[in-house]
DNA sequence: GCTTAGGTTTTG
């Protein structure tokens, strides 16, 4: 076949070119010279129907952009196809593949002056010997089962592809790697954000400073020492006084990896999502091997034991005191464990301005240091916490003696200012240095400077306000209301006896205690309703999504579907005993390159499991099955739509499921937003929701009564979708419910609320009864 | 949506 499509695998990362062939830059390439043995190489960013010519020979024309000179317009290149290759062209090619081809004509292009593309082009054909390769940009990567079992668990990740520093280009977004050579970490800024600058380098022997800000310290690299390495991803690249800087863009993400060889790999990010594969696990090895002969990483770390005067060091230590001093400085009372072999100054506070256990403060004060910080270090050591574990860069040592002394002291200073790194910054627990540390600190023996007489009265002190602050919580909750109403606060309260002797339909203001609720079991409270039909239905479990993925995987998939104009199709096999084949669609959208995982696919024959790790990696997943002429949803007891982990239903009554290609009205929009109510839409699906349904029994001395809560997100401010996919929603969840009704308490002791509700009447044939809503009410913001 | 900083020690 002459097109060879070649997949990268995870143990082959480079294209796999005959040895005899050179690349030939798109600059050099002019009509009437010899390329024999070259071949050009550039990304797909455009690409033509598959058409005929008049003599019957199919035709394909793609745009090619070179990788050298990512601005220039002249860089993008006409490909024009011929025959058999056109149409197998047609049929791989994505937007985004990497193609090379050798043993092509230079054309003169007769619209160059239109296009402003390259002016030649190049033809392509069996019959004028050329070879395509293609390099596709999804990437099928097996990993073993977490069981390790024999089992194979499949999955697909966006392939991104990271640019080395020596090749950045002014104006662009690109993915790269390098080893931090230079970090201040996280500052406050003058503007509105944090900034952090990192200076990298990696084996191109380039180097590139970024400047980096985010309203969220958390979000910026987690960088703790020189020599750890970084991914970036989607960084803007600019020129700034004749170099490349690297910037933050909007999606910009980063991974940071401890940079010593043979430590573990593992990321540390902020963010829940990111790709991580083993080819990226090699990239990282290799890094490290690179930097360990290639830049000077710095020796062992300072102990306070090994400080010298009038110098700069970074330290590792235990917050236990801080102090605020004046308005341009501030201090932190920290040690490591050991002791400075110098006197150190003491840097007087007033005694209630002192934060830290007082014990602690006492038994450690001849192990601990002063550090005075200035300026814009002064807020960010305000917020930290005592006993967290930090590292302090950059900490001056100065040698002074006070007038009322003999002996010269040694000073610990931060200075402001952010030169040479200077700053703070804590360290998790998980941190190798601070494991090691805490082990010391845990060694160190404390015997004999304890003195427990003088910290009677300070403890009782604690004990005291601790009891305050319960005293004022109870009282809150029996004065005012744990609800708060979102309208008609004008209305006037009414007593239950009132509400339960008159007509229904009406509407109450009233203030009640909860005396119980149903169902008990929080997550027994959540529904799908449709909004159409009004019926409320269990939400399936994941037995029947399962038992239907089974059933619509003995369809085999019918390939005259693949690689349509609106998506593009890859189909695994999979690598266990049953070989069963898996199709995924992935929906073209112009955000591809940049944004792979913003993808909406649509998959065949995966199993629960597969169908799951695909949700959690891309945008939307929706399961589907081949027909002779289209695709089509899956029978709507299963989710006709995932998005992460919350599963979009159907009524079934309701809808009247249209063919797929519907869908290819929203994969056209510029950005579309994969709104499921808009994806329902076009689908002829009427979209399930989740609701919270809850009776609450509530009363209020004159009367009791039974009402009704219908919520999808207002009352508890908990989406309803979410809940049973969150431990973490479903225990804030259990925390309201047992605030609004206490297990336990006596009637007396219940919080009140203040509530809107509806009565309505409820008849049938047999009876005729009263219901009760509550509506426009939700939970007081300072309960949850 | 824009800025912030843009490595190269304070002067307390």
């Amino acid at each position: 076949m002459p097109v060879q499509l070649l997949k990268i695998r995870k143990e082959q990362s480079e294209t796999p070119l005959p040895s005899h062939l050179q690349k030939e830059d798109l600059k050099h390439l002019q009509e009437g010279c010899n390329h024999t043995n070259k071949y050009i190489q550039g990304i797909v960013v455009l690409s033509y129907p598959l058409t005929k010519l008049r003599d019957g020979t199919d035709f394909f024309k793609i745009v090619l952009q070179g990788l050298d000179d990512l601005c220039s317009r002249i860089n993008s290149i006409n490909i024009l196809i011929y025959g058999e290759m056109a149409e197998d062209c047609a049929k791989i090619l994505r937007h985004g593949d990497t193609f090379i081809v050798t043993g092509f004509k230079v054309i003169k292009s007769p619209t160059a002056r239109e296009d402003g593309r390259h002016g030649c082009h190049l033809e392509v054909s069996e019959e004028a010997g050329s070879t395509i390769y293609v390099q596709t940009k999804m990437l099928q990567i097996i990993l073993p089962c977490s069981s390790g079992k024999s089992q194979y668990i499949f999955s697909v990740a966006p392939k991104y592809v990271y640019t080395p520093l020596n090749q950045l280009k002014d104006g662009t977004i690109v993915n790269l790697y390098g080893v931090v050579k230079f970090f201040k970490p996280p500052y406050v800024s003058k503007g509105t954000d944090y900034c952090s600058v990192v200076t990298l380098v990696d084996p191109s022997n380039a180097k590139l400073t970024c400047t980096l800000f985010n309203g969220n310290p958390d979000s910026l690299p987690k960088i703790y020492k020189v020599g750890d390495i970084v991914r970036f991803h989607r960084i803007k690249i600019r020129e700034y006084n004749g170099q490349m800087q690297g910037i933050t863009s909007g999606g910009f993400a980063s991974l940071t990896f401890d940079g010593t060889v043979g430590a573990p790999v593992v990321p540390r990010t902020s963010s829940k999502m990111y790709t991580f594969m083993d080819e990226e696990h090699k990239t990282i090895e290799e890094l490290r091997v690179w930097a360990a002969s290639n830049i000077s990483v710095p020796g062992p770390a300072a102990k306070l034991s090994s400080v010298q005067p009038m110098l700069f060091f970074d330290l590792t230590c235990q917050l236990i005191g801080k102090a605020k001093v004046d308005g341009s400085s501030f201090l932190l009372k920290v040690w490591d464990g050991t002791k400075c072999p110098y006197p150190t100054w003491r840097v007087p506070v007033e005694a209630k301005d002192l934060e830290g256990e007082k014990v602690l403060l006492h038994q450690l004060r001849n192990l601990m240091v002063d550090i005075l910080v200035y300026d814009n270090h002064v807020q960010l050591a305000k917020s930290l916490k005592i006993g967290s574990f930090l590292r302090i860069y950059s900490i001056h040592t100065k040698q002074a003696s006070a007038d009322n002394e003999d002996v010269s002291r040694i000073e610990f200073h931060l200075h402001g200012g952010t030169c040479y790194g200077r700053g703070i910054r804590v360290l998790p627990e998980s941190n190798p240095d601070v494991k090691e540390l805490k082990a010391f600190l845990e060694s160190v023996d404390l015997a004999g400077s304890q003195n427990m007489e003088s910290m009677s009265s300070v403890e009782l002190d604690d004990t005291f306000s601790g009891f305050t602050d319960f005293e004022s919580y109870s009282q809150r909750c029996q004065q005012l209301s744990v609800t708060v109403l979102t309208d008609h606060q004008h209305l006037k309260n009414t007593e239950l006896k009132t509400v339960i002797t008159s007509a229904a339909p009406q509407q109450y203001r009233i203030r009640a205690k909860l005396r119980t609720y149903k169902p008990q079991k929080l997550h027994q409270s959540v529904k799908l309703h449709c909004s159409k039909c009004n019926s409320l239905q269990e939400v399936p479990d994941g037995d029947e999504f399962d038992f239907i993925l089974r059933q619509s995987a003995i369809t085999a998939s019918n390939p005259e579907l693949h690689n349509t104009s609106w998506y593009d199709s890859e189909m695994w096999t999979t690598q266990d005993q049953k070989q069963r084949n898996i199709v995924i669609h992935f929906i073209k959208h112009v955000e591809m390159l940049a944004w792979p995982e913003n993808t909406l696919l649509m998959v065949e024959g995966g199993t629960l499991k597969e169908v799951w790790k695909l949700a959690e990696r891309f945008k939307c997943v929706i399961p589907v099955r081949s027909t002779e002429d289209d695709l089509e949803l899956l029978d709507l007891s299963a989710p006709f739509l995932l998005q992460g982990n919350v599963k979009y239903y159907g009524c079934k009554q309701c809808s009247a499921p249209k063919p797929m290609t519907c869908l290819s009205s929203i994969a056209a929009e510029e950005q579309p937003s994969w709104d499921p109510t808009e994806i329902a839409e076009v689908l002829g699906i009427v979209l399930l929701q989740y609701v919270f349904v809850m009776r609450f029994t509530l009363v209020d001395g004159t009367g009791a009564l039974n009402a009704y809560l219908f919520d999808y997100e207002n009352f508890f401010q908990i989406p309803a979708s979410k809940i049973l996919t969150s431990s973490f929603l479903q225990e804030k969840m259990q925390m309201t419910m047992n605030m609004l009704c206490p297990p336990g308490r006596k009637l007396g002791d219940l919080p009140w609320l203040e509530c809107f509700i509806k009565s309505y009447n409820v008849r049938d044939a047999m009876k005729h009864q009263v219901c009760y809503q509550i509506f426009d009410t939700t939970i007081a913001g300072d309960v949850l």
